[in-house]
DNA sequence: GAGGGCCAGGTA
DNA sequence: ACCTGGCCCTCG
């Protein structure tokens, strides 16, 4: 199969005759033309992790091109490589040659991207390649491609089709936004969605649009996981999914159609973003506040940052949609490095009348002790013959909130946190406050112990059953999501993130519990998405009530219905704080000793506060340094690390980059 | 990280 | 004379 060829030129390489004394003792020929192969070797070592020349055998010529995959004898030993460039000519006197040529791997573009992410997150090359490279598998070619399958196995009540359609109506500049990519314009922007919108349908008429401006323009379509590969290849003619649940074999297949140009259109999880996309002209990225776009493995990249950088360095253009604007995608707005697209003023109106929240302590005073207050009970009687009605229950289990043992009231600390016991196996440990962190809470009746108000999802589900004898309750949660309903009556009850869209919206929704699930960075911005991801499954005009534990800053975005906003104060507040995304961030982790020592000699070199040391089963260090300063903080950890991998006394030190939560 | 060369010191 | 472990260097 010669068909990754036309995908590099050989003639951007000087012609140059040169002679070169091989190691081999065999007559070989080798390239007329750059018979000095630059490649990287898969060795686990950083001090490695550097260019070696190899000599091109004439036979292997054409499958040795920049970018392709090889193999060679590295240190005795037949070893995985990638060509990433070609030459006339090497410093370097007994070189050995090229043994076998295996296929297209990279394309010169995403070469340079792999490169840069290595760089970014002080990363090995071939760390990053093994995420973006799936292996050739041993059964070689499954024979049918699998392009545009509708799922199946998804229990699906209604068709998609009966759901209306993405509506960029629905957004200020929305249709000028289409106009414009028509236009064969290059945009970034992110979008938050509107409510009644259907994000795979927003999606595919980005990718018609970009389409109607150039017929032959490749584009990559990112999705938190498999549902939603799905749900996209399903709506999207010529399209070809790339993600980890497809099998070995298909997962290669699909990508060497990719890399030959046959396929343009790529939708995939996280690694997709590396996908070799021909005439790339749009990245679009769905819901990228998702934690699944952190690759879990070392350098731990984020596909979010990978298409941002994919953006930056080829110029293609760059979409992502949220149901609530994410902090990060907002400084990106801010620094007018992308346009920001937000639901029209009309739309907004229709919604934020509508949206009822309940504190906590209203709901304690409710008579009932139902986990369902007053308000929504009533919205949903009164909505429940119109149409579906949503009801979105936190995390299955357990619900982060306590009651005082003595006298019943809700257990809170004086800053307005809610109280937790850090393990309620051990009576008598220490009450803490979930929020500012202080311990040693007493209830203002004198109490010093509390009970957990676990009231988890299948009691919420019971208590509909039996209030609504006679309608339908339908369960959706992690094991077995239900995608849509129909429009017909019924009590959806939804874990957190499985919620379903209805045929033309829910006539009602409740959010029970929105609490903070943990003191961290992101907790308040994760409530939001919640909230917002839940509300946009509305049908106009349909009551929304919201019931939890919200902050006056998260209560007010509700209020204006505006996710932007949110973000922006909260950006405000970590600027103020020197957090991300004001800052660069290093996470390292390891020994002591030698996470101590790595943290100084940055310090020396580049201004960094240092934060911690943290200790647990190992230390952990946070480097912060301004944005500006982010790529030399990389440089510098680069340095260091390769000279400590050098010595094998040294421990192993992890590194992270930019980690999104901490 | 693996393999090889080299030197020092211990063992028959 | 031979084995063993530690150290250091290379790997194209």
């Amino acid at each position: 199969m010669e068909s990754g060829d036309q995908l590099y030129l050989l003639a951007d390489f000087p012609a140059a005759r040169t002679r070169v004394k091989p190691l081999s003792k065999k007559i070989v020929e080798y390239a007329e033309v750059n018979p000095i192969a630059r490649v990287r070797v898969n060795v686990p070592v950083s001090h490695l992790d550097r260019d070696f020349d190899y000599l091109v055998p004439a036979a292997l010529n054409s499958k040795c091109l920049v970018g392709n995959r090889v193999r060679v004898r590295f240190g005795g030993k037949l070893t995985d490589a990638i060509v990433v460039g070609r030459a006339a000519e090497s410093e370097f006197a007994k070189l050995a040659a090229i043994e076998r040529a295996v296929g297209p791997a990279l394309t010169s573009e995403t070469l340079e991207l792999v490169h840069a992410v290595t760089e970014r997150y002080v990363g090995m090359f071939w760390d990053v390649v093994r995420a973006a490279v799936p292996t050739k598998s041993r059964a070689g070619t499954a024979s049918s491609g699998t392009t545009r399958e509708a799922s199946s196995s998804k229990t699906h009540i209604s068709t998609d089709s009966s759901l209306t359609a993405g509506n960029w109506e629905l957004y200020d500049q929305g249709p000028e936004l289409i106009q414009r990519i028509k236009g064969a314009e290059s945009i970034r922007a992110v979008w938050s969605s509107a409510p009644a919108s259907l994000w795979w349908e927003e999606m595919a008429e980005l990718v018609s649009a970009v389409l109607e401006a150039d017929s032959q323009a490749g584009v990559i379509l990112l999705v938190p996981d498999a549902g939603s590969v799905d749900r996209l290849v399903s709506v999207i003619p010529n399209s070809v999914a790339i993600s980890t649940h497809l099998s070995a074999g298909q997962r290669y297949q699909n990508f060497l159609e990719v890399a030959s140009g046959h396929r343009r259109i790529v939708i995939g999880t996280r690694s997709a973003v590396f996908a070799p996309v021909e005439n790339l002209s749009a990245v679009i990225m769905w819901d990228d506040f998702n934690d699944a776009y952190c690759d879990a493995h070392a350098p731990y990249w984020d596909a979010r940052e990978v298409a941002a950088l994919r953006s930056h360095i080829t110029g293609c253009s760059l979409f992502v949609g949220g149901y609530s604007r994410s902090v990060v995608t907002q400084s990106w707005c801010e620094s007018g490095w992308c346009e920001s697209i937000s639901s029209s003023k009309s739309v907004i109106e229709s919604v934020r009348a509508q949206v009822r929240t309940l504190t906590e302590t209203a709901i304690e005073r409710d008579p009932h002790h139902s986990r369902i207050p007053q308000l929504a009970w009533q919205a949903i009687k009164s909505a429940i013959a119109g149409g579906p009605v949503l009801v979105s229950v936190g995390r299955r289990g357990y619900i982060p909130a306590f009651l005082c043992t003595r006298c019943g009231e809700r257990a809170v600390c004086s800053c307005g946190g809610a109280i937790h016991q850090r393990n309620r196996n051990l009576p008598g440990e220490v009450l803490m406050c979930s929020r500012c962190g202080s311990g040693g809470w007493h209830c203002d009746c004198g109490g010093t112990e509390i009970r957990a108000l676990a009231i988890g999802a299948e009691r919420t589900a019971e208590e509909l059953g039996r209030a609504f004898a006679g309608t339908p309750v339908l369960w959706s949660q992690q094991e077995h999501v239900v995608s849509n309903v129909d429009a017909q009556p019924r009590i959806v009850v939804a874990t957190q993130g499985a919620e379903p869209f209805a045929e033309n919206g829910f006539a009602a929704i409740v959010i029970l519990d929105v609490f903070p699930q943990s003191v961290s960075l992101t907790a308040s911005e994760s409530l939001l998405r919640r909230i917002f991801s839940a509300a946009v499954r509305s049908r106009p005009g349909a009551p929304i009530v919201v019931t939890g534990d919200l902050g006056g800053r998260e209560s007010q975005a509700l209020a204006r219905w505006d996710s932007s906003w949110f973000a922006t104060r909260e950006i405000a507040d970590r600027t103020l704080a020197h957090l991300p995304p004001s800052v660069r961030v290093a996470q390292l982790i390891g020994d002591r000793e030698a996470v101590m020592s790595i943290a100084i000699e940055v310090e020396k070199l580049v201004q960094a506060r240092i934060l911690g040391p943290i200790e647990g089963e190992s230390t952990q260090v946070f480097l912060i340094v301004p944005r500006g300063s982010g790529n030399t903080l990389s440089l510098v950890l680069n340095q260091i690390m390769r000279s400590r991998s050098t010595d094998p006394k040294n421990s192993f030190v992890r590194v992270h980059i930019d980690p999104r939560d901490f």
